[in-house]
DNA sequence: GTATAACTTGCACTCAGTCTACTTATGCAC
DNA sequence: GTGCATAAGTAGACTGAGTGCAAGTTATAC
């Protein structure tokens, strides 16, 4: 099995990150489109053969650090006591993302964190590919409130598609505002209130934002 | 100006129209991947080059029918008749659509439509640049909230994410049933209740849906 | 009827991603 | 330690999308 000592393992493991850590810094300093997968590859001192075995495609140079965060909606609702509603469930835990600034939450001060999200906003393929994690997300959480909450099919797809349009906003809005220029610190205080309205809306809909106006 | 006669303009709409039905066809018949552009353009009788002046990317062949319906939403919040929230206005276009069989809301038997759904439906890449789409209507109708409904930025920027999610998870479903075989009469009174619901759920909120379960 | 501007074409090019055959390094048995 | 099976890495040719350019062709304006 794929244990996690013996030197082979190990250096896999530092050619992947030297890869990736080569990739980035060379993407942000030139821009994405004006690297390419060659001159990564001699920058990280492998062939161009290895870099695509290591990652599948020029964009996964990228966004495999965020890949692990796909189903995270998906699984705080599967792993939530019992008794408490996926909506909690999912409020409570982004909250607690936010305050421990954790990066996925888009509020972070993190160096190459903050790379990472300046390199895929203003790189459009970039962002692009992104829509496909929110994406993958939403299917994941869909059957997660269709396996736990005893929620018919459909409902719970329109039930996930609503909750990640939601928590993808909040982040994307966390991730511009930080990006910026503004500290996480800074932003916290709006952060936590965007959230807190957003759950709301989720919740009791948005018959008031929305009503008949003037 | 581009007149909308004249031989020139006219062989030119003859051409564009050549070409993406000779793609199409191709491409349902052997799929989009075994299909290369210069199959397409040999089969259009075109050149290479000439094809991509015409049509930016392979993906356009395809797509490019759906672009325009990309801030359907937006306008219609724009055009709506004073004293409707843009709720009750995109609900009721969005109804008519279906009472209309309008190929973009999913619920059709036009039969290039379908082959078209198909396609999009059965080739990752399609589907994945459909994303885009999505993205950009739910941007054109962040827009038209915050200029016509009078909220601020980031509350129409979550309002929109929410209504996008809801009615294109409505369209999708349809053009599932419908590419299953379903004819569009036969679907239409679950599309229907379908999109009752998804609106409803959007005015009133998840609560009841996501409320604590036993 | 000709000058001009728009459209088309062929060709060569770059870059992402894949295939194949070959070499090198590692883990393991002894 | 030595040898061997196997995993990982390399080189180089190949396909297919997309672009740049210069020369050819055709509708249109005058």
């Amino acid at each position: 099995m794929t244990q996690q000592n013996g030197l082979r393992e190990r250096k896999k493991q530092r050619t992947h990150e030297t890869i990736s850590n080569t990739a980035i810094a060379l993407f942000f300093e030139h821009g994405y489109d004006q690297v390419s997968i060659t001159q990564v590859a001699d920058a990280a001192e492998v062939s161009r053969r290895t870099l695509f075995s290591y990652f599948p495609s020029k964009e996964d140079l990228v966004t495999h650090r965020l890949a692990d965060h796909e189903t995270e909606s998906a699984r705080v609702v599967r792993g939530r006591p019992s008794g408490q509603s996926p909506l909690d469930a999912l409020r409570e835990h982004y909250l607690d993302g936010l305050a421990r600034r954790d990066p996925i939450t888009g509020l972070t001060d993190l160096e190459p964190a903050l790379m990472l999200y300046r390199l895929i906003l203003e790189t459009p393929s970039l962002a692009g590919g992104m829509l496909k994690f929110k994406d993958n997300g939403e299917r994941a959480l869909a059957e997660a409130l269709r396996d736990t909450a005893g929620l018919p099919d459909f409902t719970a797809r329109l039930a996930a598609a609503q909750v990640m349009a939601v928590v993808w906003t909040l982040s994307l809005a966390n991730r511009e505002a930080v990006v910026a220029g503004a500290g996480a610190d800074a932003v916290y205080p709006d952060a936590v209130a965007a959230a807190e309205a957003g759950f709301a809306q989720l919740a009791s809909g948005l018959g008031v934002v929305a009503a008949e106006h003037p």
